[in-house]
DNA sequence: CTTGACTGCGTACGCATGTACGTGTACTTT
DNA sequence: AAAGTACACGTACATGCGTACGCAGTCAAG
């Protein structure tokens, strides 16, 4: 298992949409994410090439247009950034996190209905 | 309820440090951070100035030595940082990410256990 | 008083990050 | 063919961040 930088904040969210994609151009990445934040196209290549450098996506060109593959898992990418979060704010523990969501992010009725059932 | 810049990871640890002991003194902060974390105090220091500087802490001077209290509740700094990390990974939906800590960053038969009984 | 330990505060400094412009080139529409 | 449109890629640049040095002052120990 490959050495890989770590992403900054924005280069995660990008990461995440392209690895949802499975694959995509940088226009498509940039459509996707537009639909929620106002961002610019190129800073959107930016991302892309810095995700490439990091190690975590692939990228080739089909013609003229470029197109990026992931190099890591999705799951992976979110296991990171969690663990993180988890050792600067919970000393590692789980636990905490998620007590303080069912406590604070209130869930949904369904939500709560399927936890019960998830912890079967 | 004021803006205050976001505090980067590191400023995140050591403001969460501070907040739980409730009040404290640099060399305090340092004491509990070195302990687990490879810290110099100089870094503490600049960390608790910028805290103060984004108008997380208060410091104020108890002869020579520097004492900060916190004027944002801890729940809040978490809630803030947990949100954040919520939208970029899962698109602003908790359960997702209660799903994966259940799955992924297995918890102990107890805290599971625990779990069903908070869900009553 | 002198020496050493500790600290506040200013300052530094290189790399990361957020954000984007400009140029050259290829594709599309007149 | 000419003009407009889109994109890759190089480049930029201010600010943030991680990390810490050094000076000047203070307190404790001798």
């Amino acid at each position: 298992m490959v050495e890989r930088p770590e992403l900054s904040k924005n280069e995660t969210e990008v990461a995440r949409v392209l690895l949802e994609m499975g694959t995509g151009t940088t226009r498509q990445v940039f459509e996707r994410m537009s639909g929620t934040r106002r961002i610019d196209f190129a800073t959107v290549q930016t991302y892309l090439r810095r995700l490439e450098t990091k190690g975590y996506v692939r990228g080739s060109n089909q013609g003229r247009t470029r197109v990026y593959v992931p190099r890591v898992k999705l799951t992976t990418v979110i296991r990171q950034t969690v663990s993180d979060l988890i050792d600067r704010l919970f000393d590692g523990q789980a636990m905490p996190l998620v007590r303080h969501l069912i406590e604070d992010k209130k869930l949904s009725e369904d939500e709560i209905e399927e936890l019960r059932r998830l912890l079967k």
